[in-house]
DNA sequence: GCCAGTATGTCAGCATTGTTGACTTATTTT
DNA sequence: AAAATAAGTCAACAATGCTGACATACTGGC
């Protein structure tokens, strides 16, 4: 919608008092909390925390990721970056090999065990996934897929699905 | 699904190597990521950070909520509740009221510029939903609501639901 | 009316994960 | 050789979780 329209829909919506879709913004932050929640359970046990999930995915998903790209993702400093990704390389989860085209960078993969964990956090989530989409109905994938993906900021949109199509073809390949 | 029959299908997803559902971890990483985060700049604003949010929302939706209630459904201590309530009473945007049935109870209800804050966040957030639901189609809603509730943990699921609707009750008679 | 239990408030200390700012090292590019 | 880039590090701080201990006010049962 462009920005004009969007003013007389609000103009609209004031008129006839529409309701925010309160259902859906309580819902998602329900939702988002058990989801993770479900994570931490597992990570706590390792003495880690949702930061370092989120490392360990991206690089599990994306091997070769670079420190810059990885900042990219996660929005935050190399220096909470650093803190993590610290202990998950003297944790064995995470290694870093030097750059082939370029020495400077750090290319970022997971090793057996790191695999093995971002695996066993994945299975816990999909499986809360899985679940919620088998009592939606199985044509709700494609919904929520899509829904998803509009809830992402336009700016970043294209540079997110990019990226997670990345991960897929990564992920079939090993 | 029952458990054996859980652990049957865990065989044949094996077998087959049938692939987690990254594309949907990550997106609910990214669409979440976004949502709170541009709630967060407004909050910023007012030297508030997310914690003030989410107390601030349920006690706009939940008038008279009680301490009690709140730290049910936040799931943090009440000294990490304390805080931020503080705050927005502080600040003006909370008032706790002196049960009646019970004084020990405190009920709480958002002031005039309290309701007013807690309605612009949940337009900022009402609008990033209503664009993301516009761009999947509109049959989408049903679908990703089903979805979202699925996701919630199955024991809390009852009261969740609940709760959305009791908010929905109040708000509409405001 | 006393007493156990409940609802709330508060102090103190700590962990995780985010921030800024300043500076270093290694490497590449110009 | 100089400038730019990628990464690492130190120090300090903020937000938001946590535990444990204890205080106050009120209710409900006996």
């Amino acid at each position: 919608m462009s920005a004009p329209a969007l003013q007389r829909f609000d103009t609209v919506r004031q008129a006839f008092h529409v309701e925010a879709p309160y259902d859906l913004i309580e819902l998602i932050f329900f939702a988002y909390r058990d989801f993770v929640g479900e994570a931490d359970l597992v990570l706590a046990s390792y003495g880690f925390g949702r930061a370092h999930h989120r490392v360990l995915h991206f690089v599990d998903r994306l091997p070769g990721l670079t420190i810059a790209e990885l900042l990219d993702i996660l929005r935050i400093t190399k220096q909470s970056l650093n803190r993590v990704l610290r202990d998950l390389i003297e944790g064995g989860f995470i290694e870093q090999r030097t750059g082939v085209a370029d020495r400077r960078r750090r290319l970022l993969v997971t090793t057996r065990s790191g695999e093995a964990l971002a695996r066993e956090l994945a299975r816990v989530q999909s499986e809360r996934i899985a679940s919620a989409l088998a009592e939606a109905g199985e044509d709700t994938r494609v919904a929520v897929t899509r829904f998803l993906a509009g809830m992402v900021g336009e700016g970043d949109r294209a540079h997110v699905l990019e990226l997670v199509a990345r991960g897929r073809v990564n992920g079939a390949h090993r």
